[in-house]
DNA sequence: GCCAACGTTGGC
DNA sequence: GCCAACGTTGGC
């Protein structure tokens, strides 16, 4: 059977909230990926998003801007317990808590890239103008990626190996 | 810090 | 169901 779900993506991230460097510090290299309040990028962690799936790394709001690193989903989406804390900043009071609006997955961190994939030069690549990270005015958090792209920013990152 | 672009909300 | 107002994102 044909299975053409995105299997690569792109995950934002603040550095100043939750960097690369960030990731690998963690306990076990992973973290889950709260505060997600988007429904496009919900219902891509929901439905497309599986174990193994393979992440970009995006700095946003950096200096500058671009892909740090790659990291792996290691579990499936799952409540996202942030949108039942009245104390946190991603608290969601329409939320059911028998039918939870939010969701995140885990990902672990895999390796930092030998050198920083600015915006600039995804920008600057034809291979790469599809992608949604370079679009005016794109702000969704997490985006697929394809194999293509996948690999062309894994060598402008400076590696080799397949990953 | 500015602001364009976008998603969400809520009045009607 | 339209759409203006509002809040947020994120490059610059």
């Amino acid at each position: 059977m044909t299975n053409d779900r995105p299997r690569y993506w792109l995950m934002k991230s603040e550095p100043n909230a939750f960097s690369f460097d960030d990731l690998l510090a963690a306990k076990g290299k992973r973290t889950c990926w709260d505060g997600i309040r988007n429904y496009q990028a919900r219902n891509f962690m929901r439905d497309d998003m599986r174990k193994g799936d393979r992440v970009l790394y995006y700095h946003s709001n950096a200096k500058p801007p671009g892909v740090v690193g790659l990291a792996e989903v290691v579990k499936e989406a799952y409540p996202d317990h942030t949108q039942f804390d009245p104390a946190s900043h991603y608290h969601d009071p329409q939320s059911d808590p028998a039918d939870p609006r939010w969701l995140m997955v885990d990902i672990k961190a895999l390796r930092k890239l030998p050198r920083l994939v600015e915006l600039d030069e995804l920008k600057s690549r034809p291979e790469l103008s599809e992608m949604a990270v370079v679009q005016r005015g794109q702000r969704l958090s997490i985006q697929p990626v394809t194999p293509e792209e996948w690999a062309v920013v894994l060598e402008l990152g400076g590696l080799t190996a397949k990953i």
